[in-house]
DNA sequence: GCCTTATGCTCAC
DNA sequence: TGAGCCTAAGGCT
C-alpha cells in the first residue's frame, strides 16, 4: 500500500539490483501477465519512477509498467528463488546471481525491515530476486504510452520538480485543497497519509477551497514534502512528527503511535493542542485533521 | 476463524 | 457516488 516514497524506493533498489543485467522474468500462466516471455532474459536498462508508477525499461519500446494499487507489494531476497505461492505472482531475478534447481528458498516477507534496528536488511545490490503480487497493473508499455502518463501526472516532489505547477493547479480550483492533494494530476506521488500530514504541518484546513490558499503556503507544503517523502524512502516508514511534538520526546525512530500528527488518530487528542482529531471521507478516502490547529479561518485569502 | 480496514485507482451511473 | 479490483494484517470472538 504505497505512496510515492515507496515507489521511488523500489525503483532505486531494483536499479541497484538489476539494471545493466540480464533479467529473468516469469509469471504463472494463470496470472494476468501474459507477456513475461517478451522480457525474459533481456537486458534491463534502467528503472523509472514517477508518482506511484514504476517503469522497468528493457529497451526497444518495452517498458514493464507496474502500479501497485492498494494491495500490491514486493518481496525480495538473496540467493535462491522463493517458491511461487499464488497465481498472480510475477518474478524478476538476476540471471547470474540465482541458481535454480536447488532447494526452494524461504520467502520472508519484509524480512529486511522487520525491525527498526535494520536487522535482516538486504543491501540493494545484494538483492537477487523480487516477487510481485497483487498489482493493479503489470503490463508492457510503449514509450508513447509512458509519455502520455507523464503528460497526465502533476509534478513529483521526489523527481526534483518545482512547485509552480502544483501551486497553479490548486489556486485555479474551488475544490477543497484536501481533495486536490489526492489528485495525481495535481501532485504525483502524494497519497492519503502525506495529504493529511502535510496539511496539518502547514496548519491548513483541508476544507479550504484551493483558490483561497496563498501561493506561499502551497510552496511551503511542497518544500516540506520533499525531505519528508525522501525520509520515507529510506526506512519505508512514513514519519511526520518532530521529536519535540512527541509525548515521549523520543528522537530518531518514534513509537508507532507518535509517528503521525493526525493520520488514523481520530478520537485521540491532538499532539499540539489536545483537541480531538476528527475524520471524514474526502475524495473517497478517510481524511484526518485537527479542527483547532487546522481551523478553516487559518486559510487566509 | 470472521470482520474490518488499508499508503490506489478506474469505470459506470 | 459507489462498486469493483485484489491481498494481507489486525482486532475481535
Amino acid at each position: 500500500m504505497p505512496e510515492g516514497n515507496e515507489i521511488h524506493r523500489w525503483a532505486a533498489r531494483h536499479t541497484a539490483a538489476f539494471a545493466g543485467k540480464k533479467v529473468r522474468v516469469d509469471a504463472p500462466t494463470s496470472s494476468r501477465f501474459e507477456d513475461a516471455d517478451r522480457l525474459d532474459n533481456k537486458l534491463l536498462l534502467n528503472v523509472r519512477a514517477v508518482g506511484k508508477h514504476l517503469g522497468y525499461n528493457f529497451g526497444k519500446d518495452r517498458i514493464l509498467h507496474v502500479h501497485l494499487g492498494m494491495y500490491g507489494d514486493f518481496t525480495e531476497g538473496t540467493g535462491e528463488l522463493a517458491p511461487e505461492k499464488g497465481a498472480l505472482r510475477i518474478r524478476l531475478w538476476n540471471a547470474a546471481a540465482v541458481k535454480l534447481g536447488t532447494q526452494p528458498g524461504e520467502s520472508k516477507r519484509h524480512a529486511w525491515y522487520s525491525n527498526d534496528d535494520g536487522t535482516g536488511h538486504i543491501a540493494p545490490e545484494k538483492v537477487a530476486w523480487v516477487e510481485l503480487r497483487g498489482p493493479t497493473d503489470c503490463s508492457i508499455w510503449t514509450e508513447a504510452k509512458w509519455a502520455t502518463l507523464l503528460e497526465r501526472l502533476g509534478p513529483d516532489p521526489l523527481n526534483g520538480d518545482k512547485p509552480l505547477r502544483f501551486v497553479e493547479k490548486i489556486t485555479k480550483r474551488k475544490t477543497p485543497v484536501g481533495a486536490l492533494m489526492m489528485d495525481q494530476t495535481v501532485a504525483a506521488g502524494i497519497g492519503n497519509i502525506y495529504r493529511a500530514e502535510l496539511l496539518f504541518r502547514a496548519r491548513l484546513s483541508p476544507f479550504a477551497a484551493g483558490s483561497t490558499v496563498p501561493a506561499t503556503t502551497l510552496a511551503a507544503i511542497w518544500k516540506d514534502a520533499i525531505p519528508l517523502m525522501k525520509a520515507g524512502m529510506v526506512d519505508r516508514r512514513i514519519v511526520t512528527t518532530k521529536p519535540k511534538d512527541r509525548p515521549t520526546k523520543k528522537t530518531g525512530a518514534p513509537l508507532k503511535e507518535e509517528a503521525h500528527y493526525v493520520y488514523r488518530r481520530h478520537g485521540k487528542p491532538c499532539l499540539l493542542c489536545g483537541t480531538t482529531i476528527l475524520t471524514k471521507i474526502m475524495a473517497g478516502r478517510n481524511l484526518f485533521w485537527c479542527p483547532s490547529c487546522q481551523a478553516a479561518e487559518n486559510a487566509k485569502d
